[in-house]
RNA sequence: GGCGAGGUAGCUCAGUUGGUGAGAGCGCAGGAUUCAUAACCCUGAGGUCUCGGGUUCAAAUCCCGAUCUCGCUACCA
């Protein structure tokens, strides 16, 4: 949190930004709420309340250390004291890290608080856990045997690994200032675990929404539907669901779609490094083009495995499937409606109809069952591919049937003109059907489509789609405005460009790190001199590094430190390999406590500065510097 | 390390319960055309379906092993 901003303010800023951009881009909601309302800190109190009467939580009491001046449980690694197994003053409440013993904080001795060093006073804390492992069997049958064909296999999967696991208790508490109270009269400074009460906000939200909420979570008949990203999935099929499960009177999710990730020009999407695309400056850049993000997004949603969204990707397909196909379709097909028909819609002439007239008919037809079908099955991607497919046959269909040639004969043989007619009478009406087909996707389009064609918005109501007489004959339409423009190269390399610059720019201005971690002191206490000096600080030269087995990010480095190579273990692993670290200096803690990793002892600690995104720097001086030398 | 999801033409992806010579879109090459946003339409080249074993009359599809990518998880003070 920066500095004289409550919690409250950056809620209020966000909720207003992402708000306004979810609005320009054409999405909306029925209700977009958030968890700060008053309705759903008395849902989600409720709901614990019930829980809580049916005996369905466990509470867990425990003596912990509470720091009267900080006003905070202190965690066992925030209680200092000193270790009953080595004497060691400086032991942490859950280890010593001079003798690695395995300590909780009641057999310190004289412990104090590493906060405030104050001493800490016993208070029991209480917190209410849900256990849910008692809902393993129950979610078991659920998920594995009940969702096995219809949810997605990263969905499924990641369920099956948890399940698999074995389920634990999990606290739905917390002590904290900030969140819903727990509504007890012996919870006093507690709140509801964010994953418990932020589920819930989908209820309340309803609730803001309308008195008939209970038709939406507590009728049989009702689907509910989670769009989430992967990261969200035990949260959605586990958790809630058992929460669902025990409280009794409310719907299991039908299915929970999560999404994998989408990545920006090969890179993690990242806030905190600005490696993104906003979407207020994506309005500012792209005017009247929200559909061609939106086309792109979904196009190339990231439904089975991560995507990468690229500049020149957007260009290519904005410019060759909306641009070429659909809107050049629509043009056509207005501009020969103009040229061969008088402006008006040609009427059908049934006599001459033919196969080709047939086909269409049929493929618009089917462009509706597919599209329908593909939403049905949350397959986004293919429900907008058969869209631009239909266009795509409009394409041909025109091009088979060749109006402008046919016209050239008509001086021979005025009867053509029904050839002509009915060519474009499908033509339009196509339109019109791609008009509804696309509105869910690209709905901006299909009003400015409306507003070509002079029909009122309900002509895309989702039941007239495949129908072929949504257009009257002989009404006189206007003339046809481009739908989508072509994206320049100069635009593709100025966001790209963009992007570096931005992202550069932010890796070198050192981040805010916004770690959300109330009950911790954000700058730690002020050391005497005599403290500091006790840290034996050293340079050290790395003579060798290798990684350490079945650890992911530990590596096993020797240290020269002048006098003697030491052994260090650092979690470093997943930024630097063995091979290329070697040779470097680095500062090295060199006094501190041994500690066994994975069963090698690390003799000392090596200083690196990480920034918001955990990135890793060495710490080393400036310039070649004699191992064992001491810095100051 | 354990677990999960992926690895199919240059790119993005389809490939139902194993079975007619492996598909689509884009890109690329060539052609045709001019109503249209140098757009559309046609034709074509391109893949030892990550690799190695195995089961089978038959495997991209099933089994085992390896490898790469992403995620969850453990180890990072």
């Amino acid at each position: 949190m920066k500095e004289g901003i409550t919690p409250h303010e950056v809620v209020d800023r966000y909720h207003a930004l992402i708000s306004s951009s979810f609005e320009q881009m054409g999405i909306s909601f029925d209700i977009y709420s958030r968890t700060s309302n008053a309705v759903h800190h008395e849902t989600s109190q409720a709901f614990f309340k019930k829980l809580y009467d049916d005996g369905a939580f466990e509470t867990k009491e425990s003596e912990q250390y509470f720091d009267e001046e900080k006003q905070v449980f202190l965690a066992d690694r925030y209680i200092v004291g000193t270790c009953p197994v080595c004497s060691n003053d400086k032991a942490y409440g859950d280890q010593c890290e001079k003798c690695g013993s395995t300590l909780s904080p009641d057999q310190l001795i004289n412990p104090h608080s590493a906060l405030s060093q104050s001493k800490p006073i016993k208070k029991s804390t209480k917190h209410w856990y849900f256990p849910l492992n008692k809902y393993e069997d129950f979610l078991k049958q659920w998920i594995l045997e009940g969702k096995k064909d219809s949810w997605k296999a990263n969905v499924y999967g990641q369920c099956k690994s948890w399940l698999d696991a074995g389920l634990q208790p999990r606290a739905m508490t917390r002590d904290s200032n900030w969140g819903v109270p727990v509504p007890l009269t012996d919870a006093a400074g507690k709140v509801l675990y964010v994953w418990f009460d932020a589920p819930i906000g989908y209820i309340s939200a309803t609730k803001e929404l309308t008195n008939q909420w209970s038709d939406y979570w507590q009728q049989e008949d009702t689907k509910l539907v989670h769009f989430i990203g992967k990261d969200n999935i035990v949260f959605h099929c586990i958790i809630f669901p058992a929460m669902l499960k025990a409280h009794g009177s409310y719907i299991l999710p039908e299915n929970v779609p999560a999404n994998e990730f989408l990545n920006i020009e090969g890179e993690k999407v990242s806030t905190s490094r600005n490696w993104a695309v906003w979407v207020h400056e994506y309005a500012e850049d792209f005017p009247e083009m929200q559909d061609a993000l939106r086309y792109v997004l979904c196009a190339n949603a990231p439904e089975t495995k991560d995507n990468d969204f690229t500049w020149k990707d957007f260009q290519d397909r904005v410019n060759n499937e909306l641009a070429a196909i659909l809107g050049n379709y629509v043009n056509r097909a207005f501009v020969l409606m103009h040229k061969l028909c008088a402006g008006r819609v040609p009427s059908f002439h049934q006599e001459a109809k033919d196969a080709l007239d047939s086909q269409l008919e049929q493929d618009i037809n089917a462009a509706k069952q597919k599209v329908e079908h593909s939403i049905e099955e949350y397959r986004f991607r293919d429900a907008l591919f058969e869209v631009i497919d239909l266009a795509r046959k409009g394409n041909k269909y025109m091009q088979d049937k060749e109006p402008w040639i046919v016209a050239k004969t008509l001086t021979g043989h005025p009867e053509n003109q029904k050839l002509i007619d009915n060519c474009l009478h499908h033509c339009l009406q196509l339109t019109a059907n791609l008009a509804i087909l696309m509105q869910p996707f690209l709905p901006f389009t299909a009003a400015k489509l409306c507003k070509m064609m002079k029909v009122v918005p309900r002509m895309l109501d989702w039941e007239n789609a495949g129908r072929i007489d949504l257009l009257k004959p002989n009404y006189p339409l206007p003339a046809p405005e481009i739908l989508f423009r072509k994206i320049e190269d100069v635009e593709v390399a100025t966001q790209v460009q963009k992007l570096k610059d931005r992202s550069l720019l932010n890796n070198t201005a050192t981040p805010k790190t916004a770690k959300a971690a109330p009950t911790v002191a954000a700058a730690k206490d002020t050391i005497a001199f005599d403290d500091f000096a006790k840290v034996d600080l050293r340079i050290g030269h790395i003579t060798a590094a290798e990684k350490v087995e079945k650890a992911d990010k530990l590596l096993k480095l020797q240290i020269d430190m002048g006098t003697e190579i030491r052994t260090i273990v650092s979690g470093i692993a997943l930024h630097f390999k063995p091979e290329d670290i070697i040779g470097k200096q680095v500062v090295v803690v060199a006094n501190l406590a041994p500690r066994k990793m994975r069963g090698i002892e690390s003799n000392g600690m090596i200083l690196m500065a990480e920034n918001a995104e955990g990135n890793l720097v060495f710490v080393a001086p400036e310039a070649m510097t004699p191992a064992g030398s001491e810095v100051r």
